[in-house]
RNA sequence: GGCCUCAUAGUCUAGUGGUAAAACGAUUCGUUUACACCGAGUAGUCCGCAGUUCGAUUCUGCGUGGGGCCACCA
């Protein structure tokens, strides 16, 4: 005879998400309370782009800063966590040109704003609800748009007050420049890109003699201003101080003894180029060289038959030209590695042109010192934060060239050079809109016509967050979560900007998290090895994808594997269940009884699991306290509390009953609330369900983290619980071993000082063993 | 070339100066009044070499191999 199947139906996790995802937004559960008087804990939220969707990555990072923000709401702080969306780059530009069918070139700047604001306002709760979705407890109405009237209006003061305070310069100077999108970058948007390329030594000329010259840039031959060899090099000390004769252009330039010549290095002479790299640029100014700039900022030539071609035609051009007239001596392929511009991949270039700079070479030092002050997470994340200073040889660019952004609020009078910067009353303002006269000599300022790097204004992250407030959060704020990818840039600028702005640190504490990867590689969406959220949410949910989250800890990469899913969908399923056994059968009673031993010595287990989970979140290692509350509900809970407590609850005395009823209700709760940081969701489901009758808190996560349950402990706990559950799984090997069913009746022998120690917990363990018989010898079982 | 980081079961990850761990996968049983989206078992592992130590997977050094950052652009 079969047994009757027994149909359960499956559990629907997007019917419970839902649910509470608009319980949450209609109770406020997660808002700031600006009266609260608990103390308050304030997130400094990465903005994310809100052009593209949600990537697998930003599920990861932004789950992890959420179990810290949850389990702080918990441990009864007022979180401030805010939550804004980065609109001022270039990926926004491109999706409000694309979305709209417009270009922004082609009206003015605060009209192309306006129609992107709308376009935003239009947008962006759906865009954001991917957030929403994977359960981050932002207060999602406390939000800023990076391209707001409020947020153009704090980054355009911080610019001012930087400009009053002389921190920020303006000058001619070769920068860093991309001829691709036209505009000065900074020295944190460089990448690196392997290029193979041809090096090509040409025959210099001088006083009659072949002078060999190696280089990978012929396009830069117009360009080139002197000739370098080192004073130590003997096979060329005859040429110092002579000319050479530049191959082709057929200028001569002088021939110069300088330290930095390599002897080793391609012929051992080098022609420096205005401006070819770092290295020219100096040179150039160390020598008082007078620069002859070839290339126009549209990334074009301007001498000779080469103008117009760009720069790529114009080295093929140069090339064959070369070839035509012999003077090649040496052509071979080589591959090396040249800095692009981060945003589009192009070489970059050293153009000179009239740039803002704010000052931070000088402040090099100070600025390790601030980094030091705060505490990285992973603490050897502030190395890199270090390394990046320590290398930096640049002041921080922050003009670009594009017409998208923030507008550098100052005018110039074209006559005496007067620098008008805008009052503090007419923010947010683009001074090419607005006239205005030279106060010198009365003549019409021209209003500047560049804009403010993005970073300048995202490093202002916490004051403007702050500023949607009337209560005040201090900077410091307690943390900012963000990847290591931006340390150079957001973590660094953020670290400028508030000891320029308020002499402080942003932030007491930074906690950096990994990248998922997919065999050890990053993600990427061009490579199509980018892994949608949203599918994976739809197969697992969101509580599935956080656990997930939370298997590796801060700081670590995590390789993905979707099969790596299956644990949080089983936990979810395995505490439901749970959860349905604990509550199909228990009496609510508010005070505590009397404890039956088992149930005392299983309590302290559980006061342990308290302390080291209250630890590790204190610590950022929410992997840890995830790992062993996980442990604790599957191996200690379930595993075998449940087994050993169901006996009582069947067929316990009322003594037995409450006792096992009193533990049940608080240990599951106690689990519920460790676990409610991670997968809010299911939690809140089961605390709504059963306990928020006799709890009354209005959500479990406002509820109170919870503390050790006072109970009187004993020398021998430990012990009895290891032995107690050490016996029960040999009865349960030997069971299986011997191909026995689980509830077959056994003689169990435990030698005397066992039984002793074991005393008080002994009912509950021959109940649970189906120990029919007990006798006093060595450990064995013997089945009946 | 410099700096940082990692190396643990077939896979992905925890962890530890003294017996190495969870999950997935593999495999053997079982269906006991929460759970077949189940339960109970079994097998399987610390990159190599040297040092410190009574004892090293753990600490130190070197090597090898991944990953990252920076520099190198003649």
């Amino acid at each position: 005879m079969s047994k009757p199947e027994r149909k359960k139906p499956q559990i629907d996790i997007h019917e419970i998400e839902s649910r509470w995802l608009s319980y949450w937004e209609k109770g406020k559960t997660y808002s700031f309370d600006p009266k609260s008087k608990k103390k308050t804990y304030s997130i400094d939220t990465p903005p994310p782009y809100i052009s593209g969707q949600m990537h697998i990555g930003h599920a990861f990072s932004y789950s992890q800063e959420d179990f810290i923000a949850r389990y702080k709401r918990m441990a009864g702080f007022n979180v401030f966590y805010p939550f804004g969306t980065d609109d001022n780059g270039l990926p926004t530009e491109r999706w409000i040109e694309k979305t709209k069918g417009i270009k922004s070139k082609d009206m003015s700047r605060n009209e192309f704003i306006k129609i992107g604001l709308a376009l935003l306002k239009e947008k962006t709760p759906e865009l954001i609800q991917d957030w929403k979705n994977i359960g981050i407890s932002a207060d999602y109405n406390v939000s800023y748009s990076t391209i707001d009237d409020n947020t153009r209006k704090i980054s355009q003061k911080s610019f001012l007050d930087l400009y009053a305070s002389k921190l920020i310069y303006k000058e001619n100077f070769p920068t860093i420049y991309c001829p691709e999108c036209q505009t000065p970058v900074a020295q944190a948007e460089l990448e690196d890109k392997s290029l193979s390329s041809q090096f090509s030594t040409l025959k210099f000329k001088s006083s009659g003699k072949n002078l060999p010259i190696a280089t990978t840039r012929p396009e830069l031959l117009g360009a080139c201003v002197a000739v370098f060899v080192n004073p130590k090099d003997k096979r060329y000390k005859e040429f110092i101080g002579k000319k050479a004769t530049v191959p082709l252009f057929k200028h001569s330039v002088p021939i110069l003894a300088d330290e930095s010549a390599e002897i080793e290095k391609g012929t051992g002479v080098l022609m420096v180029c205005s401006y070819g790299d770092k290295y020219d640029v100096d040179a150039i100014n160390r020598h008082k060289l007078t620069p002859k700039v070839v290339f126009n900022l549209d990334g074009t030539l301007n001498s000779k038959e080469y103008k117009g071609l760009t720069i790529k035609q114009a080295r093929s051009k140069i090339l064959e030209d070369l070839e035509s007239k012999k003077l090649i001596i040496e052509q071979k392929p080589i591959n090396h590695v040249v800095n692009v511009h981060d945003k589009c991949g192009t070489e970059i270039e050293f153009l000179p042109t009239e740039q803002w700079f704010i000052k931070i070479l000088d402040k090099k030092t100070k600025l390790i010192a601030q980094g030091k002050k705060v505490t990285w997470h992973p603490q050897h994340m502030f190395k890199r934060y270090e390394n990046w200073i320590k290398g930096l040889e640049w002041d921080w660019s922050i003009s670009r060239e594009r017409h998208f952004g923030i507008p550098i609020p100052v005018w110039e009078c074209p006559k005496c050079n007067l620098v008008i910067p805008a009052k503090l009353s007419e923010l947010p303002i683009d001074p090419t809109e607005t006239p205005k006269k030279c106060s010198k000599c009365n003549c019409q300022a021209i209003g500047d016509t560049k804009v403010l790097d993005t970073w300048a204004t995202s490093s202002l992250t916490p004051q403007i967050a702050a500023s949607l407030i009337k209560s005040k959060i201090k900077i410091p704020y307690s943390l900012r979560p963000q990847g290591h990818d931006i340390i150079r840039t957001w973590a660094f600028y953020t670290i400028v900007k508030s000891l320029y702005h308020e002499n402080q640190i942003p932030w007491q504490d930074i906690i950096v998290s990994g990248f998922v990867t997919l065999g050890g590689k990053a993600m990427s969406k061009s490579k199509g090895t980018g892994i949608s959220p949203r599918s994976v949410m739809a197969e697992y949910g969101s509580d599935a994808l956080r656990f997930w989250a939370a298997s590796s800890k801060l700081g670590e990469d995590l390789d993905y594997n979707e099969a790596d899913l299956i644990a949080g969908k089983k936990f979810i399923t395995k505490i439901l269940n749970a959860s349905n056994f604990v509550f199909m059968n228990l009496k609510y009673q508010s005070k505590m009884p009397k404890l039956i031993e088992t149930d005392r010595i299983f309590l302290s287990q559980l006061n342990k699991l308290i302390s080291s989970c209250t630890e590790a979140f204190n610590e950022y290692n929410y992997s840890k306290a995830k790992l062993e509350t996980e442990k604790f509900f599957w191996q200690v809970f379930a595993d075998y509390y449940l087994e050993i407590v169901k006996n009582r609850v069947y067929q316990g005395s009322d003594e037995e009953k409450a006792s096992a009823f009193y533990t049940l209700y608080h240990s599951l709760l106690t689990i519920l609330k460790l676990s409610a940081p991670i997968t809010p969701f299911i939690t809140e489901e089961i605390y709504q369900n059963h306990f928020k009758s006799f709890e009354s808190v209005d959500s479990i996560h406002i509820s109170d983290w919870p503390k050790p349950i006072p109970i009187a402990t004993h020398r021998h706990d430990d012990k009895i619980w290891e032995k107690m559950t050490e016996i029960i799984y040999k009865v349960r090997q030997a069971k299986s071993m011997a191909k026995q069913p689980m509830n077959v009746p056994i003689s169990l022998s435990l030698i005397k000082s066992e039984q002793s120690l074991l005393s008080g917990v002994l009912p509950d363990l021959r109940a649970v063993t189906t120990a029919k018989e007990l006798e006093t010898r060595k450990l064995s079982i013997k089945f009946l």
